[in-house]
DNA sequence: ATTACTAGGGAGCGAGTAT
DNA sequence: TATACTCGCTCCCTAGTAA
């Protein structure tokens, strides 16, 4: 089932109570409420049943349920993602916490190629390093990953003798509400959904006296216009 | 196209910023941050346009787009519902308005056949009369849709030789955080979403000593354990 | 490059109905 | 009364491809 209508249904489910505690649920009432048939109700909920979504069970022939921990928490980053959207359109806020990468980055951004075209896409001749932000919270790493999907600014790949150099695309972003720097994605990264890594015309380390496990803010602003 | 998903979608959009002006948005590019292929992008924005919710414009071949009125209103909406819904579960709030209706409640309220009713499965004998709530937000005329459409106490309608009296639904409220009371549907409603119609065992504008067009806070418990 | 048409498959839906 | 099966229909999706 889709996931777009899971959260649908989770919340109304929800909204019932049934995010608290066992409630009753006749597939026909159901129907009413969630504004479908009585047979798509028995549908949907054993679907949410099989992919763990909620609990269900029959008490005299009659269906009770309540959401699951995972249920829960998909509600949790649903809610967190629809709040967000209204407060911040065009805008992605994280808060993650400095973090020892495997010293690449530094290789990377020192590759005179990829650092002209740094300077002329984005407008600045990035320090020759990154800084690397995990990010904890489950609603960062998604929206991260939401982010990792668009397109942002392409910066070219290019081959050496020795090796390849992938693409690598690019966010303008604002570190700690100060510094204009940004986000990229290398093609082939090796870290996951919840690591950001930052780039910026300063010394990130020095500018802001960080050390592994402060916390900072990187906030992206999309350039779709 | 499901209401479920054009919400879902117009969400993502707005999220893009296109709430606020047009935004550049290449098929192929959205179908990454939506999740979706580039053709159904192609066809999603399409019955979005065709339901008016966006507008959208070629630009040099490349696709603008932009939220409409109705499609923010409808944003906004949602938003609030995923809103109280963490906050309320199992709660239906609602603001209205005291309002002089057409006089039937007290008709309809003193036929003794309801009056049994109500005390048994509502546990109170109710004043002769209803009191009339007309509700102004948008938004708690839509969640008064929804709750129309749930199952509640059911009040048995009869028939005497004059003519017949309707099934009428019931669902538990607090009315000013003081009263237990009921709001009540009657089968066929000469009253649109926009109005509650609330009974109490008191009479509530003397109680209150309230007058037409005071605000009023109504509510519902579900009672679905 | 784009957008968007077509066709085929599959997911979601409700009516009828078995239990 | 309930729930949930089958079945046919519609809607939604993607791949291929035209413009």
């Amino acid at each position: 089932m889709n996931i777009r209508l899971i959260r649908s249904y989770l919340l109304d489910l929800y909204k019932l109570g049934a995010g608290e505690k066992m409630i009753k649920a006749p597939t026909t009432e159901l129907a009413n409420f969630l504004g479908v048939s009585q047979q798509s109700v028995s549908r949907i909920l054993n679907k949410l049943h099989t992919q763990d979504y909620i609990y269900k069970e029959l008490r005299n022939r009659v269906l009770w349920i309540r959401i699951t921990e995972k249920g829960l928490m998909e509600i949790e980053d649903y809610i967190k993602y629809v709040n967000d959207v209204y407060v911040n359109p065009g805008r992605f806020v994280f808060e993650g916490y400095v973090s020892t990468g495997l010293g690449e980055g530094a290789y990377y951004m020192s590759r005179k190629q990829y650092v002209t075209q740094f300077e002329s896409i984005l407008g600045f001749k990035p320090y020759p390093g990154t800084l690397n932000v995990r990010l904890k919270n489950p609603f960062y790493i998604y929206q991260n990953r939401l982010l990792r999907r668009l397109n942002g600014y392409k910066i070219k790949g290019f081959r050496t003798k020795e090796r390849v150099f992938g693409d690598v695309k690019a966010f303008k972003a604002i570190i700690n509400d100060r510094i204009d720097g940004a986000v990229i994605y290398a093609e082939r990264s090796i870290y996951g959904f919840d690591m950001l890594e930052v780039i910026a015309p300063e010394y990130l380390r020095g500018f802001f006296k960080l050390k592994d496990g402060d916390k900072i803010k990187v906030v992206i602003y999309l350039n779709m216009e």
